[in-house]
DNA sequence: CTGTTAGCGCATTCAC
DNA sequence: GTGAATGCGCTAACAG
């Protein structure tokens, strides 16, 4: 079956492909009767607008990049579903790549999109990216850029990015006000500025209740289950600490299930909160206290502001998307035993 | 900053542009010398190949459209994954949309993709659809299409699925097995064959140990964890099941918590396996047990079809991705009670 | 309101 | 091994 083109449906009305361009194009100058007719016989041959042609000749490739770090993490593939949801409807499509947290498949992706001459690219740095140069490219090309989650300052672009300070704030004060006294904090990559945040919510929230900071309670490292299976150790134990804050709850979980395990009290002897909110940490008995990031909604504002820089509206700025905590059990000291 | 195009590089070296096309392709008959020249101007120019051009000139695409019905679902993140890996390692972009479970959405997802001349197209359809006519335009035009995990069984195209039937027989099995009497079915859709799958394995399973099937025993429904929750009221309360296979980890989780928070005995009251293998499911306690489905391998192995299809193999047959059964305590009827 | 003209950047056929 | 010529299908500037 042959391609229909603009071409063969002027042939057959006795117009010129021009015409039938404007026509389908909607709202230009031409007559309705003409335009109607186009419409017409264009469905009647079964036209379809050729989206390659069309985007050589505009220019634009009708198409966004995304980058993540990896599809399969509740966080970002809430953030996708935002995404797209805005995006699809505004009648562009999205080429999603993975960069598995790796700077040189970063890179690749990088090149992929520009080389598809994306019109504008939404990307969330991988925790090797220290170096942010790779992104100067983009900018070179004059392509709109979105950082979204894990940004880099070094660049002028655009960023949306949850409020990570006031979440780790939140869920540090909750611990304090619920009688915690030694309350340890670990976090995941400092390459990573949410990590950062995280650390400087957890800080001034023990500043504000006049607790000085103890070091030996802090960590930093990959926030896995197994990373916090293996901290909690020595922080309970060792450092005597008696509560935690985790910047993941998969490394909130490591803590939980091990002190679990040795038949710790949580939240009476060791009080737990995580980061993330995972479905899973509202069903585990006792609830993981956590902090909710709207993940989908920081999809949907990223993908907004993107399209606003698509439609040369340039003033806009950084978002910051709310996050909230969620007590549940795991953090409630005061809790009545047979609740 | 000009785009270079090859017309910009011919100029410089005193070559025509087809015989730059030429030696940036690769392997034609050009001579060493000037394919080297070729290439370091190239890269000294800044030069980009223009993929939009290029796909209207060779009349294919280079990417690939994906539909999915919800992004943010563990399974279907993970089967993303999956395909992305083998797709951008062989070049080829990925543009993802999902239907949100509505046939509408999908169609105008398909419609999308088609505009866009994708070279081939990843399904799984939407719970809502019980009409795969709109399927047809794929196939009319000719495009490779691969359907995973929700098929369809009217068209002629390649299908990719977990073993839904073994998966839920060796569930159901397994409950048989560890001594419950009355067990349970709770289905998905059955607009959907994967639940009609599940149910005949759990059924094939009932009778191979010569037990009747009781029709009152089996649900079917959303697989919510409202869903799970509401029926097990009914199959525990007035049907006096002992034990419930469920379709889905979720469903599963609505029986499991609303059972121990009304002080049921899990597993030794009642015995529960969901399917799917969440994360969360292995993090519980008791750990519920469930059929794991592989979903990034499925993932993979649907690009990998497809890929073969592209390259003008038509001889792929469908695939079947295996399941395994994953024994927690959820099912485990003789479990030490102080384990 | 419509036609004419001229490419977008590249790949391919046919010469030589 | 390279050049010349052509057009993929569409849009946009300019005329009228």
């Amino acid at each position: 079956m042959k391609n229909i083109t603009i071409k063969d449906i002027a042939n057959k009305i006795g117009v010129t492909p021009s015409t039938v361009s404007r026509a389908l194009a909607g709202n230009v100058r031409v007559s309705e009767k003409t335009r109607k007719l186009v419409c017409l016989t264009a469905k009647e041959m079964g036209y379809r607008h050729n989206v390659m042609a069309s985007s050589l000749r505009k220019g634009r490739s009708g198409t966004v990049g995304m980058i993540v770090p990896r599809v399969n993490r509740t966080f970002f593939s809430n953030v996708i579903s935002g995404v797209e949801e805005i995006l699809n409807s505004a009648g562009i499509s999205l080429v999603i790549c993975q960069s598995n947290e790796n700077l040189h498949k970063e890179k690749k992706a990088i090149e992929t999109l520009l080389l598809n001459r994306v019109d504008g690219i939404l990307i969330s740095l991988s925790v090797q990216s220290s170096d942010h140069s790779h992104l100067g490219s983009i900018i070179e090309l004059g392509i709109p850029l979105i950082m979204y989650d894990r940004v880099s300052y070094d660049y002028d672009c655009v960023r949306v990015v949850n409020d990570n300070f006031n979440g780790a704030y939140l869920a540090t004060k909750h611990l304090i006000k619920n009688g915690y006294k030694r309350i340890g904090h670990f976090g995941g990559s400092k390459n990573l500025k949410v990590y950062i945040d995280r650390y400087e919510g957890y800080k001034y929230a023990l500043k504000e209740a006049g607790i000085k900071l103890n070091e030996d309670y802090v960590y930093f490292d990959v926030i896995t289950k197994d990373a916090g299976s293996e901290f909690i150790i020595d922080a309970f134990y060792n450092k005597k600490c008696d509560a935690m804050f985790c910047s993941g709850d998969f490394s909130a979980l490591g803590a939980y299930t091990t002190l679990i395990n040795k038949g710790v009290d949580i939240p009476r002897e060791f009080g737990i909160v995580g980061f993330g909110n995972e479905p899973l940490s509202g069903l585990l008995n006792p609830g993981l206290s956590s902090v909710e990031q709207n993940a989908k909604e920081l999809g949907n504002k990223a993908a907004k502001l993107l399209l606003n820089k698509l439609s040369d509206n340039n003033f806009v700025d950084d978002v910051i998307v709310p996050t909230c905590f969620i007590a549940r059990e795991s953090s409630n000291k005061l809790i009545n035993k047979n609740n």
